[in-house]
RNA sequence: GGGCCUGUAGCUUAGUCAGGUAGAGCGACGGACUCUUAAUCCGUCGGUCGCGGGUUCGAACCCCGUCAGGCCCGCCA
């Protein structure tokens, strides 16, 4: 049973009527794929409610309230003002990584700029979460009631905390981080509490108070996370396994949120996403494939199914590289497969019915739209598509050489713009670059094995014939190859093989046809034949 | 120190919760295909299930120990 389903099942069993579940980012930096396992395991543990006859919310908590912890790499030294202060109450930073205060005057906030383009990768992924920003949900009271409770319970509070976590909370901590005018907590200390004001001290000997009711100030981490439970009512949330360790926030939330009068939500703990080769991702540390890059590189349908398919406790390698070809080719493969149709077969055992009937889930939930059916067949595969658009620099010329199902247009053009992107990239893979050779391979030709000869003969004369003709097209040449073969009774494994070391210098390679008529016939003979011909 | 996750074929992995002859894809190798060959189809090769014990008629799976990698116990998904 797929992942999606397990949960599914178990939460739809609580007889909950309507299941909520929620995921959380704090847009302190840039946004990156990691981030992106977060909102889609919990989207598509919503599609496993679904499947399953239940019903969920799906709510995305955007942690605006918590503070900038510190300057980071993409940030100007101006931010040090900033440090500590709350995230919705700190300007964008520009190009350049300053304060952008022309944007942050008109209402655009610190918190936008990294969210904003994360939600727009979200659209193209077909994700809509319910989104909730918390520093909003302080400021209306929602959190009021909880916090209340916590100075209340103020020792239970640290009882949990210090027995789960097994920390030390010092003497003087108190449930609340209050923030100063300027909403930042850094050097505050709780003095003492007056009703539903917490009066604070400064470092450097400054006082005043928080009214809770107002949303100064905020629950700390392991506080604020159980509230948000009891706030929307959260039945289910996906976490990463930071979170999820032993003694972890997660673990001391669970009973936090019952003090808070809640119900603890269902946990799955999900691995980490890393970069090939590049170790885990940060966004201090620069090393991150965004979001948005990304979805430049690769159809958002793939994306899914890399998260689809992988179980949430599995670490995931992501690879710009060769990967991304292989992980295509594994997806459009089962697209190609009529999947139910081998369930059917009685002769398969019940590990191939599992492992089918989980392939059947993962390319559903790899469909953008939420249909609950699985993407059909796509026209033209990825791979395919990778040496096309290096033989045709036209866009017009490679929709040309589409079948006549290959889809909507726009859906194409979308593919050939990512695709060349890709290419462009250095992420594209070396071994997939198509490079005609600059000059025959005079050694090759004059080691033709015995056998070989007749058949190079024949090819000669193939090609050399459709120049000839006038026929130097795709749907002559895709004749010559095959023709030539059989001529002088040869596989055509070897005729194909040898076109392919004479032309490219490898012995496989994409269809050959429309690779040789986008060459200057001239050019091409010349590799076959080791002689310069006439232009023709 | 305490705890969590992961370790299965060259690569990616299923199977571990309910113990019953180790499955798949890619790659490799071989074959089929008289407009294709990075396509499709068929076949072959390939696994001390990290390692060592234990429980059991039977262990990848349960228990104990151990090694390796990652992570948490400080608001990094």
């Amino acid at each position: 049973m797929h992942w999606s389903d397990v949960i599914g099942e178990r939460l739809v069993s609580s007889k909950t009527p309507l299941h909520v579940v929620n995921t959380g980012i704090t847009p302190s930096g840039e946004f990156h794929i990691g981030h992106l396992r977060e909102i889609l395991t919990g989207e598509m543990i919503v599609r496993g409610i679904r499947a399953q006859g239940g019903d969920a919310r799906f709510c995305f908590v955007v942690d605006s309230a918590d503070p900038l912890r510190k300057v980071y790499d993409f940030l100007d030294e101006a931010y040090e003002q900033y440090v500590g202060v709350q995230l919705f109450r700190i300007p964008p930073p520009d190009a350049d990584g300053r304060p952008d205060m022309a944007a942050f005057s008109s209402g655009r906030t610190y918190a936008d700029h990294f969210l904003e383009p994360f939600l727009e990768a979200l659209k193209i992924l077909g994700v809509q979460p319910e989104l909730v920003y918390n520093h909003t949900e302080y400021l209306t009271g929602r959190y009021v009631e909880h916090i209340r409770t916590a100075i209340r319970e103020r020792d239970k509070v640290r009882d949990i905390i210090e027995r789960i976590s097994g920390r030390d909370l010092p003497e003087d901590w108190w449930p609340f981080t209050p923030v100063d005018e300027r909403g930042c907590q850094t050097g505050l200390q709780v003095s003492h509490v007056e009703g539903d004001l917490i009066h604070w001290v400064a470092d450097d000997g400054r006082t005043g108070a928080c009214d809770i009711t107002k949303g100064e100030g905020k629950l700390p981490w392991r506080l604020d996370w159980p509230a948000k439970w009891c706030n929307l009512g959260v039945t289910c949330e996906p976490f990463g396994k930071d979170h999820g360790a032993a003694g972890g926030s997660y673990d001391t939330g669970k009973e936090l949120c019952e003090l808070l009068g809640g119900t603890p939500p269902e946990g799955l703990t999900y691995e980490w996403i890393s970069l090939r080769g590049e170790g885990a991702m940060s966004s201090s540390s620069g090393n991150t494939v965004g979001p948005i890059e990304a979805l430049r590189l690769v159809p958002p349908e793939i994306l899914r199914y890399l998260i689809a398919s992988t179980k949430p406790s599995k670490a995931i390698e992501f690879d710009t590289g060769m990967g991304l070809v292989t992980l295509a080719d594994a997806y459009e493969r089962l697209l190609r497969h009529d999947l139910e149709a081998k369930l059917e077969d009685p002769e398969i055992s019940r590990r191939q019915r599992v492992s089918i009937e989980d392939d059947i889930v993962s390319t559903r939930l790899s469909s953008v739209a939420d249909t609950g059916e699985r993407p059909s067949a796509v026209g033209v595969t990825f791979r395919h598509l990778a040496m096309l658009v290096q033989i045709r620099d036209d866009d017009e010329a490679v929709w040309a050489m589409m079948p006549e199902d290959v889809g909507a247009r726009s859906e194409f053009d979308a593919r050939v713009r990512r695709m060349r992107h890709w290419v462009n990239s250095d992420h594209f893979p070396e071994e997939m670059r198509i490079a005609v050779r600059d000059a025959p391979d005079a050694e090759r030709l004059s080691n033709l094995a015995e056998e070989e000869k007749p058949l190079h003969g024949a090819l000669v004369k193939q090609l050399s014939d459709a120049i000839a003709s006038g026929s130097w097209n795709e749907a002559t040449l895709s004749r010559c190859i095959p023709d030539a073969a059989r001529e002088v009774e040869q596989p055509l494994r070897s005729a194909y093989r040898l076109t392919y070391e004479l032309i490219l210098g490898v012995d496989v390679a994409p269809k050959l046809a429309p690779l040789l008529a986008a060459m200057d016939p001239s050019k091409a003979l010349w590799l076959i034949t080791g002689e310069p011909q006439q232009a023709s």
